[in-house]
RNA sequence: CGCGGGGUAGGGUAACGGUAACCCGUCAGGCUCAUAACCUGAAAAUUGCCGGUUCGAUUCCGGCCCCCGCAACCA
């Protein structure tokens, strides 16, 4: 028996600072119907989310808590653990904090090899300094030469030294790929897009920060006074937590082997595509496979979600009210798969009524109905003809290439299609009408709907996994739900 | 001239060199198995603006306007 092929996964780790939105349960759903997809396919997965814990925002954000940054985090991390039982994901998950004594070993490990390999130096580090912010100013911060809540303080430029990344060698490694493999990035505007960038030509950037102003984060090896910047230790957490560099064995089969991919938001295209890649480089380790980007969902106004905007969405709202497998299918059929989608309450409420309450709800109801009055119940050879049927052919094929191609949104209106066009059997055949007078006939045409019933659970498995199961236990039972699947709201 | 995305019926999206499709909403009809659900049909868009290429442009090219994101610590 050949070995079964194997599949990575991994979200971006959510940066704990503050609680999660929809925004990280649309990734990470999304991941989890690919894992599941692979899975049912026979691929042997690896499905990896997490936290990311470290860095200055969480040090401030702690301390105006009046909390050990540790206490803080360790408390946050307990909201992003609820999604996985919130969200319905895979029982296999794999769960990584960047706090890990594990992954800090990791990080540290990796640092050596980028550094055994001369690819980290230590040079002075000029940073702008505003006096009236007690802050350390990025450019973006900075307008004629001073910080915009203080026009009229005089920045301070203060040198401390730090450790470097020659991100600036690997311009052409970094052009090869981007060249060689037209989908290591999807969609493909943002392949151009980062291809852009690196052609403009890259700078080494710092990933060290002393010790003695921002105290949180995993120590530099053999330099007590430095401390990693978050990035750089965020990263390596795709390889740590499959217990690189300890479990070779692990890391062969699901990074080098297992055509790893990872999910991320438009925001983190750099540091996936481009210096995640070129830190592997360093390290001398194979790249990622592929990057899926996703857009944003928007707040109002059309608006990035933030909490200083308050337009955030948490998604534990929507599923106390609608279910898991609602907010599943929301992210998955409602957003765009690659561009930015609007959020509103209103329009949750209007897709859910529309297409599961009154489409996939209502048809389970219709047929399991007629099953069960009738006393007709589910036939394998006919389910077995059905799914052999060109139109059901036809639209497995075109769920897979949804997969495929991470189009969730094209592997879920397959479901829905064929959702239509069995709504469309019963109103031409009529079987609750014709029993009285065909009785044969009509429940040839039960057992044909029972069939697509079927099929359409198994088309939802990987995408609403425990509505999926349902539907497939009310045909076993032949019996109506105790209550409608999706009531309407 | 920093980079990228977008501007299509009332709202949300799709398509893509050949008379603009889908969902919600609205209106009319049908059906009664079903969650006032389902099915059929209708009204509703000079595809942001200007110019060019073409027999033909929403689609390709150029310019402009507006919105959003990124600009090395927000999925």
């Amino acid at each position: 028996m050949p070995q079964p092929k194997s599949f990575y996964i991994t979200t971006t780790l959510p940066y704990v600072n503050s609680e999660p939105h929809i925004g990280h349960a649309m990734e990470i759903v999304r991941a989890d119907a690919i894992a599941r997809h692979k899975s049912a396919l026979g691929y042997e997965v690896f499905f990896n989310t997490g936290t990311d814990e470290h860095g200055l925002k969480i040090l401030e954000k702690a301390s105006s808590l009046n909390e050990l940054p540790q206490t803080f985090v360790d408390r946050l991390v307990k909201k992003y653990t609820g999604l996985k039982g919130l969200l319905g994901l895979s029982n296999d998950l794999h769960f990584v904090r960047t706090t890990d004594p594990e992954h800090i070993s990791a990080a540290q490990e990796f640092w050596k090899r980028c550094d055994t390999r001369g690819c980290i130096y230590k040079k002075q580090y000029k940073a702008k300094y505003c006096p009236g912010c007690e802050l350390e100013k990025t450019d973006s911060e900075i307008e004629n030469g001073h910080c915009f809540l203080h026009p009229n303080i005089d920045l301070v430029i203060i040198e401390e030294e730090n450790y470097f990344f020659r991100f600036s060698i690997f311009t052409k490694q970094l052009l090869d790929l981007y060249e060689k493999r037209p989908d290591f990035v999807l969609p493909r505007f943002r392949l151009n897009e980062i291809q852009a960038f690196v052609e403009r030509g890259l700078e080494d950037f710092s990933i060290s920060r002393l010790k003695s102003k921002m105290s949180w984060g995993i120590p530099v090896p053999g330099d007590p006074l430095h401390v990693m910047y978050v990035w750089f230790d965020a990263l390596v957490s795709y390889i740590s937590t499959l217990g690189w560099p300890d479990d070779a064995k692990s890391f062969e089969k699901f990074w080098q082997n297992g055509t790893p991919v990872q999910y991320c938001g438009k925001d983190n295209l750099r540091q996936q595509s481009a210096m995640w890649q070129a830190m592997l480089m360093a390290a001398g380790l194979p790249g990622t496979h592929q990057i899926i980007v996703n857009g944003f969902i928007t707040g109002e106004g059309g608006l990035k979600m933030s909490k200083s905007l308050g337009n955030a969405v948490d998604p534990l709202d929507i599923v106390k009210e609608y279910g898991t497998d609602a907010l599943r299918y929301y992210v998955i059929r409602e957003a765009s798969p690659f561009e930015d989608s609007p959020f509103s309450p209103e329009q949750f409420k209007e897709a859910y009524n529309a297409h599961l309450a009154n489409g996939l709800g209502n048809l389970v109801s219709r047929i399991i109905k007629m099953s069960e009055t009738n006393a007709v119940s589910f036939d394998q050879a006919v389910f077995d003809k059905v799914r052999q049927s060109e139109e059901i052919v036809g639209l497995e094929a075109r769920q897979a290439a949804g997969f495929e191609t991470y189009d969730l949104q094209k592997a879920a209106n397959a479901v829905w299609d064929l959702i239509a066009a069995t709504d469309g059997i019963v109103e031409e055949r009529q079987p609750f009408k014709k029993i009285k007078t065909e009785k044969t006939a009509a429940e040839n045409d039960i057992r044909e709907l029972l069939a697509r019933l079927r099929m359409i659970g198994l088309m939802l498995s990987a995408i609403m996994p425990e509505t999926a199961a349902t539907i497939i236990d009310l045909i076993e039972k032949n019996k109506m739900p105790a209550s409608p699947l999706f009531a309407r709201k």
